[in-house]
DNA sequence: CTTACTTATTAATTTTTTTAAAAAGTTAGT
DNA sequence: ACTAACTTTTTAAAAAAATTAATAAGTAAG
């Protein structure tokens, strides 16, 4: 990764830094960083973004990016059930309402058109940008590298999913397992800010983990690393997609909670939700939200549940990594800090008071995570591809 | 750290290294390590140790370290019940037979004499070297940098143990804790060698678990990371001396495998050990070790028992960590591979074969790995003192 | 409004790396 | 056996980057 871009990212990553703050970031000293502003500058990539506040001496000349001269960002989040786009610019402002749709992904070549039908639609009604990139987040063993998801068979247009999306829709694309990115996404622009060593869980359809250490992600030595739903846990008699009973996954995700909750209802349990569900015939997730802000007895009690088996495992978590932080993020941030009580109260359970004083548990603050989270991703990618031609290079020409 | 005393870090882990090898694994060019390898030569400190084998090239000339003008590494091993001093030069030979008495470390201010005599004996036995570093490694919640033991009270020899140990023997120390040091051990002189990411159990009287993530020790936001001993996992109702109920302590460590066999014992079972123990009124490691090899079936069976818990709770962390390699170490290495088949039965019952697959599952071959351990810790800290002066100003002299 | 103190920016020096060239060895074919 | 092609280490020269020092720009207290 060359210097022009890794200042660029981390402005995006930050808003506007001062030569001083990008030297610290970047591990270049001051006058290399100043060298390299100086031409971003006269390439109208950068502006000056007014003096930084006073910290007692000379007031730093503070620099962001300069919105139309860079890639606009093209994020595609996708879970098991739905799907969902967005695009901004490069200082994170939405160019149009983020999409989202239900698509089931074992439904391969449809799902994939849909998907595909769905963002060039979008593209479409912002003018066709010429310079854009493009991030791809989803569940499954996704190898980033090579933009590989092997958690689909060859024949699957989600296996070679980098490569299909790149000869679909023409734009540099990166992709990215779903909970890892949402790590870096809180990591970068949620509650992990500024923490070195985080765990962000995934509280979605499943149950995910994302790692950063020393301020990068962790994979482990074959990328499975934060294989979290699966740990031996719960006493329950319930049979895991894993073949196994007890895992994490079949009590503490948003498929455990609705799976209570249908229970519940088809036992006649009184419940908001009851006549939701004869009316739609279903209950969505925006209900479930409903039911929880209000009080619905059947949902707190589902929710709780859930929370007192993710504590659990969080706990086991706490005794291994350590953490600075722990942060409940995914779809499931929805419920927000209402799920802290009974999580923190089954830590209290299972850890031992010493370590889980020192780790913090949160909830994520961040709406449409997984859109930033493939934001995150597509900007991991070289964002100019030609380097800048240097100041005496320049003067030869 | 200086450039020099990286480079006599390399070679004290790797034997003899040539000039290129050095460039890759400081990270530094080769005409920086040729210049400074020069001046090393030239001061003695470094030998020329005869020329690489052939790789198709020019043969690469390897250098090593000077035995007698490099300081001497003092080891002190402590653990609950035993103490070991070895004393050893810099290319790892011992100068002395390894000492081992037992210590019980509770019993502080005498303990902590006990130790040092031992120690102080042992150096006088070889002459009292003066150029000596010292590294110390024993359990608790050891901060390396301030060299405290926060396991102990403020009031204990243990607590600021680096002071009172320089203080005592004026030698420069480095302390740490045994489950860390013993993963660094194996990671530079065990079957870790060449792995980035490993796991190393410390099957001693308790069970520790160090960690090594990007080639360096992880210890998580405050170190206490890797209190694997107090995951939640058996159903037992043995209680922990942290106060809850199922912890891998008291299910998977060296004093329940003596517990377990007491207990048959008692029961009046057949076995090799009845004698020993009528005749000698306990029953020492050793004595374990020759029952173990002997296939006395007492034994077998409550090894095998341990290694069963010991397995789940690695199936825990090879769902969590990815780890390349885990490696089983500490005082439990004397039972060898024979604990293999019972551990890889477990993790085979509580992992996903799509992730137990990938992680190597191994049996330390270092003896007094502890020792090994403490010299390891001595070595980071600096081994020389005064910087060598460079080429140019020596001539100026 | 001056003095003491911070901090950012610029300039000069030193260090380090990169690149290129030379030297030393190995292997295989005639 | 000897030469040609190829590897790899070592040395030398050029380029890049980091340190260090100097300067400019600002703040705060008396």
């Amino acid at each position: 990764m060359n210097l022009t871009n890794e200042i660029i990212k981390h402005l995006y990553y930050s808003d506007c830094l001062s030569v001083s703050e990008l030297s610290v970031c970047t591990g270049k000293s001051i006058p290399k960083i100043a060298d390299e502003v100086a031409t971003l500058l006269r390439d109208h990539l950068l502006i000056e973004d007014g003096f930084a506040a006073s910290t007692g001496g000379r007031r730093a000349m503070r620099y962001s990016l300069a919105v139309d001269r860079l890639p606009i960002i093209i994020s595609i989040a996708i879970d098991q059930f739905y799907t969902a786009i967005g695009i901004a610019d490069i200082r994170n402002t939405l160019l149009a309402p983020i999409h989202t749709f239900p698509v089931a992904i074992y439904d391969d070549e449809h799902a994939f058109a849909t998907i595909i039908a769905a963002a060039r639609e979008a593209i479409d009604r912002l003018g066709n940008p010429k310079h854009c990139l493009l991030g791809l987040t989803m569940p499954g063993f996704v190898d980033s590298e090579r933009g590989l998801n092997h958690s689909f068979p060859s024949s699957s247009p989600f296996f070679n999913i980098k490569q299909r999306v790149e000869s679909e829709l023409g734009y540099p694309t990166a992709v990215a397992n779903d909970s890892s990115a949402i790590a870096v996404a809180e990591h970068k622009f949620g509650k992990g800010r500024g923490s070195q060593d985080i765990l962000v869980v995934n509280f979605n359809w499943g149950v995910g983990l994302g790692m950063i250490i020393s301020n990068k992600i962790y994979k482990g030595h074959s990328g499975y690393a934060g294989e979290f739903s699966h740990i031996p846990l719960a006493n329950s008699q319930k049979l895991c997609s894993c073949g196994k009973k007890g895992c994490l996954e079949v009590e503490a995700s948003l498929v455990s909670v609705f799976d209570a909750i249908k229970a519940a209802l088809a036992d006649g349990e009184a419940s908001h939700l009851q006549q939701t569900f004869q009316e739609n015939g279903e209950i969505t997730f925006s209900d479930l939200l409903f039911a929880f802000a209000h009080g619905d007895q059947v949902t707190l009690r589902a929710v709780k549940n859930i929370m007192h088996m993710l504590g659990k495992g969080l706990s086991t978590l706490i005794h291994i990594m350590n953490p600075e932080r722990i942060i409940v993020s995914g779809k499931g941030e929805g419920f927000g800090n209402d799920l802290l009580p009974a999580l923190n109260s089954s830590i209290q359970e299972y850890c031992i008071p010493r370590l889980s004083r020192l780790t913090e548990i949160s909830v994520s603050d961040l709406n449409n995570v997984q859109i930033i989270a493939s934001a995150c991703i597509a900007m991991q990618q070289p964002i100019l591809i030609y380097p800048k031609l240097k100041h005496n290079k320049l003067q030869q020409l």
